[in-house]
DNA sequence: TTTTTTAGTGAACAAGTGTTGACTTTAACT
DNA sequence: AGTTAAAGTCAACACTTGTTCACTAAAAAA
């Protein structure tokens, strides 16, 4: 009964620190510059510790990036299988998707953010990695399609070349997305319109695809 | 006769500078990180000058940044208006327009790497400025496309969401060119040809469109 | 030719950077 | 309870950063 009060200059924060300091980051990535750009100092400052501390957790700045790629993606990657479940082929599967999709980015603003000012900013390690990511979703997106009874005489190439079209558009508008404030629903329902109505757009001329 | 010689601790450098500091940024950025994280010294030195002779051209490191955006959007939109009129409405357009944007992004590299790097990691003013740009190319290719006869019958949402379509996949087919060694000929070849099937079948759902 | 404007230099500043090493406190293990 | 390992602090380092000021060379204007 003796430990709980008493801590005065040092504090308990027991393996909490780490979390603080990759909180920190991602708070001041949606707030301020591009990973990247950001010092060590001013991580540790926001995260209440002092810039030593750092090194008892990441090696290195870049090390903390990865694991904030990391953590991005693992999250994303479980909410795409669950989209997949939920929505057989059917005629609104489309629009339910996007929809789900969209609410997900909304909610984790910041990962999204990261993902996307590294996407091009950041060193080649991390954008090698996003872009690893970002290949693997066109190829399970290929492979989801190549289930459909009207697309399997298609080629592979040509199922990939479609699966491409439709991540980039999808892409995109999560930048458009992301580069609304929160507060703007108005907006954020029109770029959700416009995503569903690309994506019709797109399987429509995949129906009248001839090899 | 006297001028041209004996000049040792002064360089002559006309008004040759300020294009110095400018080409300097842009290989900087080509070859390490980007423009936001560019130091003024560090660009200075490249450029083969004292730091503070930079502010005898510019106030700002982020008033080079905004010199470097317009012309690198000058010389692109008078490309872009040479594509359409070089491409009247026929078969090979598609192909054609592809073949010249493409040409003009490798003979640009660091002009379009530099927009690429700025259009998510730069400051507010900077995306804002790029974004402003995308948005005007959208909106000239939607009319573009109105002039079809063939497209005449569809409105004026419907249409700027077709070609925000085209934009948002040219755009992302250019960031995936940029990541490309420039000695890859093979690799490009195959971005275009991915280019030119993807708009073949978006013109494809197109057709189909029923509003 | 003399004068004035423009475009370069160099030294110095206050502030911020990553990283080190030697300590100290807390939590965990025996 | 005593020991050990993990996680925090503090002071100091060598360096880089943006910006200032006074000065000087060259080019342009008179």
């Amino acid at each position: 009964m003796s430990k709980e009060s008493s801590s005065r200059s040092r504090k308990p924060k027991r393996g909490q620190t780490r979390e603080a300091l990759m909180e920190a980051a991602l708070d001041l990535v949606v707030k301020k510059a591009p990973f990247s750009s950001l010092s060590l100092r001013e991580v540790t400052k926001r995260a209440g510790v002092v810039p030593t501390a750092f090194y008892r957790h990441f090696t290195d700045m870049s090390a903390l990036g990865l694991t904030l790629l990391d953590e991005s993606f693992r999250t994303l990657r479980q909410m795409m299988r669950q989209v997949r479940q939920e929505n057989q082929p059917n005629e609104n599967m489309l629009r339910g998707s996007m929809e789900t999709y969209f609410n997900y980015v909304r909610e984790n603003r910041a990962h999204f953010l990261f993902v996307a000012k590294e996407l091009f900013g950041g060193t080649p390690t991390m954008r090698n990695a996003i872009r690893r990511e970002i290949r693997m979703f066109t190829n399970e997106l290929a492979m989801d399609m190549a289930r459909f009874p009207f697309l399997n005489h298609l080629s592979a190439e040509d199922l990939q070349m479609m699966a491409g079209l439709v991540v980039n558009n999808v892409t995109a508008l999560t930048q458009e997305m992301l580069e609304l404030e929160e507060s703007d629903t108005f907006g954020q329902q029109e770029v959700l319109g416009t995503a569903e109505k690309q994506l019709r757009l797109i399987f429509l001329g995949v129906g009248q695809w001839k090899s």
